[in-house]
DNA sequence: TTGACAAACGATAATAATTATCGTTTACTA
DNA sequence: TAGTAAACGATAATTATTATCGTTTGTCAA
């Protein structure tokens, strides 16, 4: 890694309020150069090339580091157990990202289609299932 | 239950080519009665107070059942683990239910806003989350 | 009705994902 | 450079989910 990638990282933590430390910044590079979406056991496997001894809980914990930090976000949230829609209506939700909680929100304030239809591309959309990701009021009082 | 009750089951089941059993009618009932989001385990918690005897699994398997139906179906997309998102520039995504494969659409598209703003309720809206469920070209092939 | 057969069930073991614990090491600050 | 809190590695524990398997039950044709 280059002196200014060094310092850059070095910022990205100083602004964070973390530590720089030898696996959090390969972890953070690892991550910087993936595709895609992986899962934590892929990046533990890239980055065990750079640091043998490295251990997967180390992995879990910065990426949940980085997380917190707004570095890096989650591909859709992970409410961590499956969790039935009893809404048969349209409609979508809000995420709350200081408590979990999840709330129903009509459809139709969104203007998106509700038909089945074709994307150019070709993927068929049948569904949109969208999450607005913010805080509910509650949680707004904390934070301030 | 009442007579309509349960012929209006029978033909569920029917339609979705399932055997008609009576732990799988409390489900489906315990199901349509809650609000929300229930997890599994709060499903079981509840057909238990009429099936003492039934099984977490029996409860998994008809959870499932009614989701591959289309009876019910899920609060956002569960992909098993957490995925960490690398792509920074504002996407969204088509989450093939056929294969599972996740693949990036820019947000352009969708004419969702970017910055955060507070929606009538008061909850902050920081960033839009969108699912398009559906069926990839590859697997539009297989199903047809 | 009834009997054969497949589907579904319950109990429980197994697996997968994630988190907690704890003794040791390392980074930050004065 | 020393003191202290943060971070680390190893690993146990927890949680969620799935698989296995012997038993029971629903379906359907006779
Ligand atoms: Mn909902
Ligand atoms: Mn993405
Ligand atoms: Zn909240
Ligand atoms: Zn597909």
């Amino acid at each position: 890694m280059t002196i200014a990638e060094a310092n850059e990282f070095r910022a990205l933590c100083d602004r964070a309020g973390i530590a720089v430390t030898h696996q959090r910044q390969v972890i953070y590079q690892v991550l910087s150069g993936m595709h895609g979406h992986p899962s934590p056991e892929e990046v533990y496997g890239r980055v065990k090339v750079r640091i043998p001894a490295i251990s997967l809980a180390t992995v879990y914990k910065n990426i949940h580091v980085f997380i917190e930090s707004g570095i890096f976000c989650t591909v859709s949230l992970h409410h961590g157990s499956l969790r039935v829609e009893t809404n048969h209506s349209p409609h979508h939700h809000l995420v709350c990202t200081g408590c979990r909680s999840i709330t129903d929100i009509a459809a139709g304030d969104l203007g998106l289609p509700v038909k089945a239809h074709k994307l150019r591309g070709g993927f068929l959309a049948q569904r949109y299932a969208v999450d607005v990701l913010g805080l509910c009021p509650e949680c707004q009082k904390s934070v301030s």
